[in-house]
This record gives C-alpha cells, structure tokens and sequence, in this order.
DNA sequence: TAATTTATATACCATACAGTATATATATTT
DNA sequence: AAATATATATACTGTATGGTATATAAATTA
C-alpha cells in the first residue's frame, strides 16, 4: 500500500492538472492551487520544489492519460482498420474525454508553454513524437498484413494523419463547436476507407 | 494628417501586439510593455482604458494584417483554383509571415484566451467566421464559373479546409517544425487538383 | 504506546502586479 | 508666440505573486 504523502502527491497532481490546463501556465496561481486542493502552500511546497516541476508533474499526469486511452483505442481486437476507425470514434467526442482534462493537453500547453516553459514545452513535444509513433505502429502492422496501402512512410501519414484531427480539436476548443470534429473526422473514415483500405 | 496622439496609439498597438499574441493576455504585464514601448504606464492608461481593451486593439490589428494578407492572396488575378493555390502557396511559408506578429493570432489568442478573457475569445470567433465566409466566397465563384465542383457546400468545405490548415499550423508551431504546413498544404494541393476541380 | 520521522499549516518575506491621481511636458489652436 | 488643450511621466496606491522559515500536527517506526 502506498504511504499518505505518495497519495498526497497524487491528489495534488490529478486535481491540480486540469487548472494548469485551463488557465496555463502563468494564469494558474499558487493560491489558486490551494483553494483547488484544500491545502496550504507548505502542502504543496513540501511535496513539488516549485510551481515549474508541479506544471510538468500535471501535464505527465495529463498526457498519461490520453496515452493510455490512445493505447486502449489501437488495442481494440481485429484489423488495422478497425483499430484505426477505433481512434477517429474516440476524436468524435474527444470534448468528452478532454473535459475532465481541462481541454485537449496538447494543444493547450503547447500554445501556452511555447514562449514561457521550455521544460514544459520539450515534453509536449516528446508527447507527440509518442503519439505519432503509436499510429504508424498501426499503419505498419496493417500493410503488413496487407490490410492497407499508403503513398508515404507509415510515420509521415501518422503525422498527417494526426496534424488534421489536431486541427478539428483547435478549432473545436477555440469556437467551441463539436462540429469541427465531426466533420473532420467524417472526412479522415471517408478518406481510410477509399484511399488506404485495400 | 494624423495628429501626435493618434500616431501615438499607432505605435502602441503595433508594438504590443507581437508580446500579447507571444506570452498570451495573463503572461503579458504592463511592465513589459512599458518596456517594449519605450514609454510609461501615464501614456499606455492614457490611450487605452485598461490592459483588456489594450489586448483587444492588438489581436484586431493582428486579425486585421492577417485579413490583408488572406484578401491580396485571394484577389490575385485568375481562376478560383488559382485564388485558392495562392492561399495554399501563402500557407506553405506561413511562419515567416506570422513571425511579426509573435505567432498565428488565431491560434495564440484562439487557445490562450479561452478560459482567461471573453471578449478576446469572442473577437478571434469572429475571425474565424470572416476567413472562412472569404475562403468559401471564392469557392462559390468557381462553383458559378464552373471551374471546380464539391461535394458538400461551399461554407462546408472552407471550414474543413481551414481546420486542416490549421492543424498543420498548431502542430508547426507546438513542435516547430515547418514540414507540418509543407506537407499537409501539398496534401490540400492534391485535393484540389484530385478531387474538385473540373 | 512512545519516540521519531515526516508532512502540513502558519506567518512571513521581497517583488511584481494592474491601475490611478497629479504634476509636468508637449501638441495644437488661436 | 501665447494661450489652451492634451498627452505623457512620476510617484504612489492596495493587492497578489512565488517562495521560505519555522512551528505544529500527523504518520510511521520502534
């Protein structure tokens, strides 16, 4: 069993990831962690160094999160397809999932940490190397078994692939209208199904 | 002519655009941009009611030279397909353009706003709502001289078209890298050449 | 349960924040 | 150029910021 300051350390990160989230980086504030939490600052002092390694410790937390949720999408039983059609269904409602989260933690920290985090801004950026490599993983296995042609590497039609959904989730996040994301995830099934599906 | 003051809340608004639209509206103090402008908290409060409506004067300058930029791609003599080759052409170097300005206004302040000021995040929707009736206006054109043809309306299409731009352009400037925008704007250029035109 | 280690609360830094009242300097008008 | 109107600089609010030293409380170990 974990020891209280471990389970401490937990709520901390997980209650506090998606006001970092929300609000940024300079927008989030000690004591707006505080009244979150129900804790003081020695609380919060005592077990991150300083609000820097509490941001990173919350965006982990969030990008865990979707990793893991990517990986139970690409997971599902059968052929590369429907692992992939398993992915744009997850992105349809993806408002849902990133609701808890704060918004999508891609986008919003690697806006808002660009010019203000460099730490912050390196891991999103490992993040999405992960993701990427996720997809191709599929693309690969799928021409492999002959399931699926693509005109490009599997790892640059990854890229392509998630370049678009992220625009969905931009402009979805920004206007706050689902329908980017429906529309484009419509397009992405359209186009799995006429030009990579064999 | 225009008179001191009014070249005064000029310079102020150009100078402090590129900082909003970099550090975001909570990451930008009035400090820093007494600093950048070379004047004093007296004149800023002077021309302007507060940090808001200062913050607001400079996403509607960086809206309004984005604007310029889309209708001089989209005036340029010829078809519509060649209006809209333009506008890819111009997305293609999109970073050098948006350099000035400390990043795509649309996307900084779209995502940076969001949950910290309302009126802000009102005036970036309206943005995207003028960039997608111009985008769509040239497709209506091209529909009526028969130049391409599309499956779904014109407004539809425009939408779908700036999201993936938009995507490329998120993912350019979260990871970086340009190959983003290059390879989704030589994606849309296929899909132009494949798919809608006549 | 007592001793000890560890975590949290309190009270406090110095600094930076947005914003303002007023004095001074600069344009503009006469 | 003098009078007037306007814009900018200065000096100052009160409040909030990230962070810290230390006291107190609560876990953990003996």
């Amino acid at each position: 069993m974990s020891t209280k300051a471990e389970r401490t350390t937990a709520y901390i990160i997980e209650t506090v990831a998606p006001i970092f989230n929300r609000y940024g980086y300079v927008g989030t504030s000690m004591s707006h962690l505080t009244d979150a939490t129900g804790l003081t600052k020695g609380a919060l002092y005592g077990n991150f160094e300083n609000k820097e390694a509490l941001a990173l410790s919350a965006f982990e937390f969030s990008a865990k999160k979707f990793l893991k949720a990517l990986d139970i999408q690409l997971a599902v039983e059968g052929t590369s397809l429907e692992k992939l059609f398993s992915l744009t269904q997850f992105f349809r409602y993806y408002g849902n999932f990133t609701e808890d989260l704060g918004g999508c933690p891609i986008l919003k920290v690697g806006v808002d940490a660009k010019n203000n985090n460099h730490l912050l801004s390196a891991a999103v950026k490992e993040t999405i190397r992960t993701i990427e490599g996720k997809i191709a993983l599929v693309l690969e296995n799928g021409i492999k078994n002959n399931e699926i042609s693509i005109p490009v590497t599997p790892l640059q039609f990854a890229k392509q692939f998630y370049t678009m959904i992220q625009g969905a989730v931009a402009m979805a996040t920004i206007t706050g209208d689902n329908k980017y994301l429906l529309n484009t995830i419509a397009y992405l099934d359209q186009l799995i199904n006429r030009e990579i599906k064999k």
